[in-house]
DNA sequence: AAACGTAGCAACCGCAAATAT
DNA sequence: TATATTTGCGGTTGCTACGTT
């Protein structure tokens, strides 16, 4: 939806609980022009901070909250717009697979992105997903479908989008692994892609020019990430950081390995579990768009099945 | 064409932590 | 040190656009 395109004309609510201001005075609801303009100006002119005296002396009837969400969340002029690229998607389910709902935390970790436009993201389309496989986004099913499936299908998109071509697709049978030219793993991602993105490339204490540096970049990504750029694998060096919890045995480099056979689930092969259509289904997923269709009609009925006979 | 349902997202709320007085 | 105020976070709400019937 085009926010501009929102209301100007909402009625002036009832304040807040902010205690300090004149409460029956205060406006609500979606921003005018007029303040986004006036809360640009002073703030470029003044700074931010104490975000309830520059409401008043902005001349701004909202509250220093109300100013402090507008400017940080839309206003700021680094703050990133637009669909969520894949990278970013499986930024989001790794930090978020860490951390849970930590949004600010995550948001460090997406230059531009606010923890509220995440927080957005992983409402609307991750738990979507959850609803569809008639599962709950916190169960370990759909925690283990998302780390097994959807994770290793956007490295392979992502990787596919950066012209770099596994040696074992996601159409080949069950227990390849991707590797590069260098016969490195290629993501290395069970062994590195789950363990810390936190690495001495980006932090956000060193992100000062972030937006920029990540981008739309899969070269970024993959210096982040791990992810070879150009069939030049990366070093390991990137992953020194703190190890998630995904303890535990698997081998899994994409799809089309086995699924996990962990704590009593038991997940068969994507090979037994998808017939050659769905596999090409699945390997037809959009590559190259940054929606998040990563299921298919067929994907869903078979994940279903697998999850009520758990 | 109208009614209805859903998705996406900006903005609000309450609370707790941090900071100022 | 105690109290007041501000900041920041995560959860939730409500509005609009869009798709479906």
């Amino acid at each position: 939806m085009d926010v501009n395109m929102r209301s100007s004309t909402h009625s002036t609510k009832s304040a807040n609980s902010q205690s300090s201001e004149d409460e029956s005075d205060l406006r609500r609801g979606p921003w005018t022009v007029e303040e986004d303009l006036s809360l640009i100006n002073y703030i470029a002119t003044h700074g931010e901070g104490r975000w309830n005296s520059l409401a008043r002396c902005a001349g701004l009837k909202r509250t220093g909250k109300s100013c402090r969400l507008r400017w940080l969340n839309y206003l700021r002029p680094d703050v990133r717009r637009g669909n969520i690229t894949l990278e970013e998607q499986l930024l989001i389910l790794e930090l978020h697979s860490r951390w849970g709902n930590r949004w600010s935390k995550i948001a460090q970790y997406l230059p531009g992105r606010t923890d509220n436009e995440i927080k957005n993201y992983w409402r609307t389309r991750v738990q979507k997903h959850a609803k569809q496989l008639k599962c709950d986004v916190n169960s370990k099913q759909f925690k283990d479908t998302m780390r097994y499936l959807w994770m290793p299908r956007l490295v392979e998109r992502i990787q596919a989008a950066n012209g770099v071509q596994p040696t074992a697709t996601a159409s080949t049978s069950g227990g390849s692994s991707i590797t590069t030219a260098t016969g490195r793993p290629a993501m290395g991602y069970s062994e590195n892609f789950i363990h810390a993105p936190v690495n001495s490339n980006f932090t956000p204490e060193n992100s000062a020019n972030s937006s920029e540096s990540f981008g739309n970049q899969v070269s970024d990504f993959g210096d982040y990430y791990g992810i070879p750029v150009n069939n030049q694998s990366v070093s390991q060096d990137y992953f020194q950081g703190e190890q998630v919890g995904y303890g535990g045995d698997y081998s899994l480099t994409s799809p089309n390995c086995a699924y996990l056979n962990n704590q009593g689930m038991s997940f068969q092969s994507v090979d037994n579990v998808m017939d050659q259509n769905n596999q090409q289904q699945w390997d037809n997923f959009g590559l190259g768009d940054t929606t998040d269709n990563l299921w298919n009609v067929d994907d869903i009925y078979v994940l279903q099945q697998q999850f009520s006979n758990m």
